[in-house]
DNA sequence: CTTCTTGTTACTGA
DNA sequence: ATCAGTAACAAGAA
């Protein structure tokens, strides 16, 4: 599941790869995903550029050369981008494996062409996630639907603690609420909390100010780590290189339970809170 | 076959 | 108006 770290990750590797080279056509295998309509969408990136690549919380901000307008693609739960440069048949040589991955795949959805043959495949089994071309005005209402993004100057103890403060629901639900706290998703959120040792399900507002500051800081450290290692892959995520993240061996609750916790050897208990499947050691959070 | 998966939003009710 | 809780969406995996 895409959250912070991994969209992340794809930014900053497709702003190597593809930003500032023609995008000459463009495949569109499900129209559906495709918005406002295909023939706004091809008229807008054939014969244009990404001239940066943005990214608030899980959805990525292409900023285009002509025409002013923007492309966001939002990879919700089996979203893929990855590139492949030009394939070259080098006679009597090695094969190209730069990338792990035979594309196009049967979840491929669309397909940007470039100049130098390199190709971006968007791919998505569940079929979820969407690419959409917006002007600027409607660019600025989407962002500022966003809550405090970590890794940012605007992700301060005190604004945290107000938000949290706030609230009477569930702590995981705040956390998972992107108008809120913008970035985190189920696996980050079950991390941060087992981090901070606070349980998921505890009443936000009741928490007290030195466990809104441990939420605070395990935030900071599990983004920050998971960016590191360029994400975690469960199922579907690949970077842009279509390259496995690395985190996956750093989780201490998501998905483990049944084992036991690496810090008290309780066994990880899995529960549903916020309407999501959650795990936590009742052990070490209290 | 049923159940589970999750990011986001629509809907319902308080 | 604002908030909280749940269902719905899609489709593959188990």
């Amino acid at each position: 599941m895409p959250e912070l770290p991994e969209v992340e990750t794809i930014r900053k590797d497709l702003s190597r790869l593809i930003v500032n080279k023609k995008i000459v056509s463009i495949e569109i295998n499900l129209k559906r995903i495709i918005k406002p309509n295909t023939k706004v969408f091809s008229g807008t990136l054939k014969n244009n550029k990404f001239a940066q690549i943005e990214r608030i919380g899980k959805l990525l901000i292409f900023k285009l050369a002509d025409h002013k307008k923007y492309l966001l693609v939002h990879l919700k739960m089996t979203g893929q981008l990855i590139y492949q440069k030009n394939k070259k048949i080098i006679p009597g040589g090695h094969s190209d494996k730069s990338s792990i991955e035979n594309l196009p795949n049967k979840f491929t959805r669309v397909i940007f062409n470039f100049f130098d043959g390199g190709k971006l495949f968007f791919n998505d089994a569940r079929t979820f996630g969407y690419l959409k071309i917006v002007g600027k005005e409607e660019l600025e209402i989407i962002k500022n639907k966003f809550g405090i993004e970590p890794m940012t100057e605007n992700f301060k103890l005190e604004d945290f603690e107000k938000i949290i403060k706030s609230r009477k629901t569930n702590i995981k639900a705040v956390l998972l609420n992107q108008q809120l706290i913008s970035g985190i998703g189920n696996i980050y959120a079950d991390e941060i909390l087992f981090l901070a040792k606070v349980k998921p399900d505890r009443v936000a507002s009741k928490l007290t100010k030195k466990e809104i500051k441990n939420i605070f800081e395990a935030t900071g450290k599990i983004i920050r780590n998971a960016i590191k290692y360029r994400g975690t892959t469960f199922n579907d995520y690949l970077d842009a290189n279509g390259n496995k993240g690395n985190f996956v061996k750093f989780l201490k609750v998501y998905q483990k339970e049944g084992e036991r916790c690496l810090v008290c050897s309780s066994l990880i208990k899995k529960t549903k809170v916020a309407g999501r499947g959650t795990r936590y050691c009742p052990h070490c959070q209290k």
